[in-house]
DNA sequence: TTGCTCCTCACGTCACGTGAGGTGGC
DNA sequence: TTGCTCCTCACGTCACGTGAGGTGGC
């Protein structure tokens, strides 16, 4: 798994071009939660290491301060969140709509035409793409 | 109309309670942008305001700096514009079902019920809420 | 003249990365 | 011992707000 707490600090720090210090100031802002082993000496799993990638990137090629990058990946894991919910909103009224047009035509007796779907088969999806 | 550039420079600031001169700042990295009066002075609609009252939030309350504020600014424009694009999608799709179901009513003479609708009235939209 | 506007330059403060210094357990 | 870990403290640099200083047009 990607999330497996395999790297202690100086690896993690390392696979980031990072200050171990650095990565120390992360955790105690809350912005990477390694895992600890004996309670003591910190783990990173490959998904901290890919978001201390992401907050360098926000504050050594954006300029953004830490307060920012708190915000800004908040911002990103809302976004997802509301995405996937409204895709699933979405499914759910298909299947609805689906069940009913499927009970109307079972009482019917109406002869169903197999070359084109009756409700529309375009899923939603959003056209604006997201980036930083 | 809250767009309208009416206060100049020093009762936009005092409005704020922001220094003239971090107003000037402010446009220089494109964070606001107030039309200008006579090719020189600047004017600021009540829009504006409300943009640098939101800059000085992120700024003052919650410590980011400028580049996280331009970053953040457009992430909410951005997810402004994800929200209303699938609401859009949402509902050309639930037109397009419609249509083909009256189509198919229509063309078989079926007994309509009126005491509820073909196709699921609940329409799309986000659980989750945004907040900074 | 007064009071606004425009601009540039400089100073003070704060955030953050880097490093030193000292500790403790394989 | 070496090489890691933990921590705290301090320094250098940079961003940004504030202000001064000098200009120009109602």
């Amino acid at each position: 798994m990607s999330n497996d707490p395999v790297y202690p600090i100086s690896v993690a720090a390392r696979l980031c071009g990072a200050h171990p210090q650095t990565l120390r100031t992360y955790e105690r802002l809350g912005l990477v939660a390694p895992v600890r082993h004996n309670e003591k000496n910190r783990l990173y799993s490959e998904d901290d290491v890919q978001r201390i990638r992401q907050i360098q990137r926000l504050t050594q090629d954006l300029g953004v301060n830490l307060a920012g990058v708190e915000i800004i990946l908040n911002l990103l894991d809302q976004m997802e969140g509301m995405r996937s919910d409204l895709e699933g909103q979405m499914r759910d009224y298909v299947e609805d709509a689906q069940k009913r047009v499927n009970a109307l035509l079972k009482d019917s007796n109406m002869p169903i035409r197999r070359d084109e779907p009756l409700l529309p088969v375009r899923s939603i999806s959003p056209r604006t793409k997201i980036d930083i």
